[in-house]
DNA sequence: CCCCCATATAGACGTTTGTCAATATGGTTA
DNA sequence: TAACCATATTGACAAACGTCTATATGGGGG
């Protein structure tokens, strides 16, 4: 939990479009192929190619060939070790470094 | 639950940069003030304000004028909305409308 | 081997983002 | 009221993003 902040943006990113966020949804409910994921969204297949390269170059989504199709799931470790970070960084923490010496305004 | 995904990316935008997720997690340790986040940061003063902006005008922090300063706190209610969210969207559901008819590939 | 199908990549393009210096705004205090 | 603070806004700019059409790649089946 060193330099967190630079790791962790890469999955929130990930994750800050409509399109992409929908797709995570739908994955929640298992594995499906690309074609099957275009289907439930209107944008064209490259479009889909480009967010599917997104979300699994990111870590968050695992992709794997099967024959001629790809099967895309959740990589649910990523995903809680995200929803962790995100759950730490909004929690009051005690001997906060960032509240040592505030004199003047703030108190 | 509807159209949640159009409105919660609001929130995971705001959290998809670095300099805010470093703010963010600042005000985890309690109200802070710009002066004092700025101190923190590498960043130039109207860079901050820049970001401020959005985080206050998506709902995840507050702010409150003071006199000459501006006050920032977090904002738990969306924000644990937020984690609700996206944990909910995450996690595999019943009667997942688009998993019917899948027949071709996908099985 | 060739064609078809699913997916990926390239190229183009308009939009959005993050940053800064400079300036404006607006409260505080002498 | 005038000068001085803290913060916000403006304008400029390069970089990143999301989208499309067109094309390439690569596996499967005849």
């Amino acid at each position: 939990m060193q330099n967190a902040h630079a790791d962790y943006v890469v999955f929130v990113k990930a994750l800050a479009d409509e399109t992409r966020l929908k797709i995570v949804d739908m994955l929640s409910c298992g594995e499906m192929c690309a074609c099957h994921i275009l289907e439930n969204l209107s944008i064209s297949q490259s479009t889909l190619s480009y967010h599917m390269k997104i979300l699994s170059e990111s870590g968050l989504v695992k992709a794997v060939r099967d024959g001629a199709w790809m099967r895309y799931s959740l990589n649910q470790e990523n995903l809680e070790s995200l929803l962790a970070f995100l759950k730490h960084i909004t929690q009051s923490k005690e001997n906060c470094a960032c509240h040592k010496s505030f004199k003047d305004c703030c108190k």
